[in-house]
DNA sequence: CTTAACTGTGTAAGCCGTCTACTATTTATC
DNA sequence: GATAAATAGTAGACGGCTTACACAGTTAAG
């Protein structure tokens, strides 16, 4: 569970209206419902979920409001009284795609590779996250998940700013390698995609060395060449290989 | 200037209809195009410029193919003669936006810096960059880039798909880092900005602040107080950080 | 119980965006 | 000069987000 709510909606004294779209609305702080007039059918939640059936199914475009309407079988317009924009439902499903952060091992080094891991596994799962503008600043289940990290972080004696920092910089790490393995996909999964596919990523990869040696960017062509994109079961990506990377770094920095 | 394309485009013998949209443009792969008819009035290269100027002043949604058109002064639908489609259009718009890699000095850890650090500032100047979704393994001017770290990383003894990885851990870093600064701008840019932004910015501190400690989420709320988010000159956000650390990273598996 | 206020939903319509015919015009080749 | 081809414009289809308005149902007050 996410930390939980405050008994009460907090009516905070700045004014909602200045914050970004959904801001507001992810923090669960509405403008106190009136109690008059018809149950609602729906719920936010079960809007939200539908617009993440849908991104999971066909992306994050196949999320209109009229398809998310249709879904849960209202008008189009009816969303707007669940949330107050497309902008609006976009954070919250954002927000709600993130999950729950995994509790984290003692061990400082252990515990941010199990954290980058976790989030790599989140991008994987549903890469149309990679493809939603971060129009916010901060959400529930993301704070929730900085908070277990800096929690197994602040034995090393790092500054605040600097565990801030290493969140910056694994979030960075897992959100990339989500997104390369979009394009360059693993054997195993290229063997079980589509013939159209297949052929489509054969055409993109010939085409490519045609254009890279024509113009002597050969260097460039022949890693392309190389067992991460053609071998049969790749050393799970550069994922794993960066993630040491900046794990020697910070220990580094931490045994100074 | 970038790598010189072949005297003629190559007549390459994939499909070019199986690429994605935008790629045999990108990379200058027309299909010979006819010397009759009127001769056009514009050009890609100016249609290209329009959408970039559109978007450095009102941000990636401003380049509509309506406003590019009445930018340059002809009908929405004549831009149709010179890209094929709006994605097609935002391919070469962002391989533009890339510009030249700069030269590299020979020691690897001083190049990769330097590299990381141009990209870093190619992505701060331009925010947008960020929000074109990468439909495209490859265009030139990123191939340049990359072709230009590999040159420098080559002397370490590196294989090429360490190399490669190396590449992204940089350039993910670099992404990353700009699109942090955007949400959290140093003060001397606060200043700058116009009163409204200064007080929407105020507004969200305040409101996240209310929020994360209702939640018991104090490690983080104590964090977003930290210097690198209030103080007069902060010690340049947490991307030299974050580069110490990856180049530490990479140096200690040089040396192995 | 009656009435009035309020809330949720549907319909209609506005605007903007991408993209596809079709027409008229201009230019190079024969 | 006649023909063929390419370009730009016009008109329009289609779908997306959003606002305005009328209707219907529910609740609170008298």
């Amino acid at each position: 569970m996410t930390p939980a709510a405050p008994d009460r909606p907090l009516a905070a004294e700045v004014d909602l209206d200045a914050l970004p779209p959904g801001l507001a609305a992810a923090w669960g702080v509405v403008e106190a419902e009136g109690r008059r007039g018809p149950k609602p059918a729906h719920s936010v939640d079960e809007v939200v979920e539908a617009a993440t059936a849908l991104a999971d199914e066909e992306g994050i475009a196949a999320a209109s409001l009229p398809r998310v309407a249709a879904r849960i079988g209202v008008s189009t317009n009816a969303l707007y009284r669940y949330v107050s924009s497309k902008d609006e439902l976009l954070v919250l499903v954002a927000d709600r795609a993130w999950g729950d952060p995994p509790a984290l091992p003692q061990d400082w080094r252990a515990a941010s590779a199990m954290w980058a891991r976790r989030l790599f596994e989140q991008f994987s799962a549903r890469p149309w996250l990679l493809d939603v503008p971060r129009t916010v600043p901060l959400t529930p289940h993301n704070a929730a998940w900085l908070d277990e990290l800096i929690g197994a972080l602040a034995p090393t004696g790092m500054g605040a700013q600097q565990m801030l920092n290493c969140a910056y910089l694994l979030d960075s790490h897992a959100r990339y390698g989500a997104d390369l393995r979009r394009d360059a996909p693993t054997p195993a999964e290229l063997r079980r995609a589509n013939p159209d596919q297949q052929r489509a990523m054969g055409a993109v990869r010939e085409f490519l060395d045609v254009q890279l040696r024509a113009r002597r960017l050969d260097a460039v062509a022949d890693v392309m060449q190389e067992p991460m994109f053609l071998a049969d079961e790749p050393p799970l990506d550069g994922f794993e290989f960066g993630l040491d990377r900046i794990l020697d770094g910070i220990a580094a920095y931490v045994e100074r």
